[in-house]
DNA sequence: CGTCTGACGCACG
DNA sequence: GCGTGCGCCAGAC
């Protein structure tokens, strides 16, 4: 397998795993790198999301954040409040940028997802 | 080609 | 529990 096409399907697969996040819930950018077979790739994860805001498909990057719950990407969203509403649209509570109950609304792909 | 950066995560103190 | 430092992979300059 050629390296180029690793990193294609890196990116792809970011995109669709955090397209199948379901509404209300919330997933981590570690998780995902996990899933997607480079658990130690999270940094990569939340890059890829970064160019998803430039692509056509609309990627819920909003329902990705850190392990802590932390809204660190609501900066790349152009205003930092953006993030914010767009999950609480979502019924997910935040508080001072940070996710309420984040471990219960935790999505995990590895666990939900199966393939 | 060498170096830095980045929406992270973990180990260590 | 919190702050700091390092490693990770891939891309940009």
């Amino acid at each position: 397998m050629n390296r180029k096409q690793k990193n294609n399907n890196f990116f792809e697969k970011v995109y669709q795993v955090t397209r199948k996040i379901p509404c209300g819930r919330v997933s981590s950018y570690g998780a995902i790198a996990r899933y997607i077979g480079s658990p130690q790739a999270a940094r990569m994860v939340g890059w890829a999301l970064n160019k998803s805001l430039s692509q056509k498909e609309f990627v819920p990057a909003h329902r990705v954040v850190n392990r802590k719950g932390l809204l660190t990407g609501k900066k790349h969203f152009g205003a930092s409040n953006i993030m914010r509403e767009l999950l609480e649209s979502e019924n997910v509570i935040i508080e001072n940028d940070q996710i309420l109950n984040f471990k219960n609304i935790f999505w995990d792909p590895c666990k939900e997802l199966s393939f």
